[in-house]
DNA sequence: CGGCTGTTCTAAATCGATTTGGAATCCCTG
DNA sequence: CAGGGATTCCAAATCGATTTAGAACAGCCG
């Protein structure tokens, strides 16, 4: 039974570790999860064979027993198309990049979950014990879906009529709307148009919001339109020029989903209109779509590295049991001017 | 025992749908799992029960019994430094955002593993059955590591002088390298100098191997600096302040490292000289940092999006036992021109 | 009816760890 | 030296599934 040593995979048990150091199984484990009472010239002895024999406990033994599966997951539930194009999906890819960093720091594995309509299926079949859902919808499947299972969920960005309120971070859709729509009162704009979404998120919400204040405030005539999600630039360059027909002497459009925005901008010079001189454009999200567009569009900071790094620490409070808060709020949105509205000559 | 139908976790167990069945557990996993001989009234009364009992077998149980984790890891090795800045990990991630999608259609979950010396002590908490390394160097420590522990290990890009010999998807290193040459030289560079890194990656050293080959051909001097990977932009900066002190009359730099090829650009306009007029720069990966500089860098579309899906689904191969193909080759990689490189009259 | 084959089901072993509830030993005190 | 309390260790139960080996019963044949 002696022979064999080097079996390649980590098929040592921990009672051939046992075997080895001439004690129980029992022993072996307290040992080396420094629980229990071993007499610390076992344990180090323990140690040191379990080390020398190249010993590693199998996880999937280990997780059946504990219960934990020391990892999470991260959701998006954009559709693709906006999520897609040139930075594919540059908004959850952005945060997948600095959530898998922090998620480690908390010894946790993190595992992504594209917005497919498989992926309902996978969401069943995965061994997590928490999850961060970027930007949910109201009633959004995946959200209740993992709910249901049981695991933990907080959300980046408060989840609007949420169920029961998930914990979420806060992204600041109002202040967002509000410092984009004072940018353009700056640069002269008098007529701006409202483009959001159709779905449910806070971020619409947040943003009518603002921009309802906002006209209020100066008498600004309200224009909102909304647009599908799924249906991406087009859909952003349809509702453009539904808004330009309808409302003549708009100066500015404000347009939060970044590929409506590139959409809008498309629209505006197909018909021999100049962007900013003529209208301009600001979105909301600063990723390669905005920065790459002609001209580049000014957009909005979110700070998304640290977001997530919240994220991912209220999420493991919550996994923890150590509930207690459930909104943080993270670093202010700030703002990235860019061509595409720069006109007032002070900037 | 009838009571609390809606325990909100997945508390039941196989157990509770076979007693509320009337049958064995046995019968119960055989019926679930069409395996086994089972009536097949039996079967579905099973089925339709478990059903409606909102049954749902417990992963780590099951796992440990099947010995299969039905998830796979995305490994970089690369330092931060130069995954990281304003595009982050932009490497790694677009292959992260495709690959995601691809994993999930062989029903795997794709968990990341982010360039972090702390990544090495999570590599082995990690219940996975293969992983997706990007790049490897020579001899990568999460390589040897991950196949000690039994993993399955497939590469993009070759591992150069591989221990031995990962399957992998063929980066074209070569050809990356020629192309890009070849429109130096179309743009009218006589004198092309190369920065690369000093790590033993596959795309060096074809680069290095490409570049040999073109200067033997066309008589061009060989002009061939090495930087530090984990120095980033301003080990570039210092690499092609060097190039340019010692050798005069350079009039094209190749830095097939994103951050390496803007350190290159700011020490070209710090020293007064023009980019592309003067000297001509050119990258090899097509990100965010290459597309915002200042002029957007000319760069090679590796066409990740479609490299991923084939890493996926060569690994997946080799878990499954059907060891076949090694070596697969994917798209070949197309010039992306842009004002860095753009000299030329023609073009 | 005894013996044989096939179908349908089940009890118990198994995967590899953790944890519970003692058992054994030693030391010290009264 | 009996009895109490630490200390150190271990056997067996446990987590929840899958799988093996075999039981129970039916039908069929000679």
């Amino acid at each position: 039974m002696s022979e064999s040593p080097a079996r390649a995979q980590s098929r040592l048990t921990i009672a051939d570790v046992a075997r080895a150091a001439g004690v129980s199984r029992t022993t072996v484990s307290h040992a080396l999860n420094d629980r229990g009472q071993v007499d610390p010239r076992t344990r180090e002895k323990v140690k040191q064979i379990a080390q020398q024999l190249g010993y590693r406990p199998n996880l999937r033994a280990q997780r059946l027993r504990t219960g934990k599966a020391n990892s999470i997951a991260l959701v998006s539930s954009m559709p693709f198309s906006v999520a897609g194009g040139p930075s594919r999906l540059g908004f959850m890819m952005e945060i997948a990049g600095s959530a898998m960093e922090a998620a480690l720091r908390q010894g946790l594995a993190l595992v992504l979950v594209p917005p497919l309509d498989a992926a309902e299926a996978l969401l069943d079949e995965l061994d997590i014990d928490g999850a961060v859902v970027i930007e949910p919808a109201a009633h959004d499947r995946n959200v209740t879906q993992l709910q249901r299972r049981g695991v933990q969920v907080v959300s980046i960005g408060r989840q609007p009529e949420g169920d029961q309120a998930l914990p979420y971070i806060d992204l600041q859709g109002y202040e967002t709307g509000r410092i984009l729509l004072q940018h353009l009162a700056e640069q002269g704009a008098l007529k701006t148009a409202l483009l959001i979404g159709t779905q449910p998120r806070h971020s619409y919400v947040d943003m009518e919001q603002a921009y309802r204040d906002f006209a209020g405030a100066r008498e600004m005539p309200v224009i909102i339109v909304r647009a599908e999600e799924a249906g991406g630039e087009s859909a952003g360059r349809e509702a453009c020029r539904a808004l330009l027909e309808n409302h003549p002497g708009i100066d500015a459009i404000c347009a939060p989903v970044d590929a409506f925005a590139v959409g809008v901008v498309k629209e505006i010079q197909a018909r021999g209109l100049r962007v900013p001189e003529d209208i301009r454009v600001v979105t909301r999200y600063d990723g390669l779509r905005a920065q790459s567009c002609q001209p580049p569009l000014t957009a909005v900071n979110l700070h998304l590295d640290e977001i997530s790094v919240l994220a991912i620490d209220l999420l493991f409070e919550h996994i923890n049991g150590q509930v207690k808060r459930r909104v943080v709020t993270g670093p202010a949105p700030s703002l990235v001017v860019r061509a595409s509205s720069r006109t007032a000559p002070g900037a």
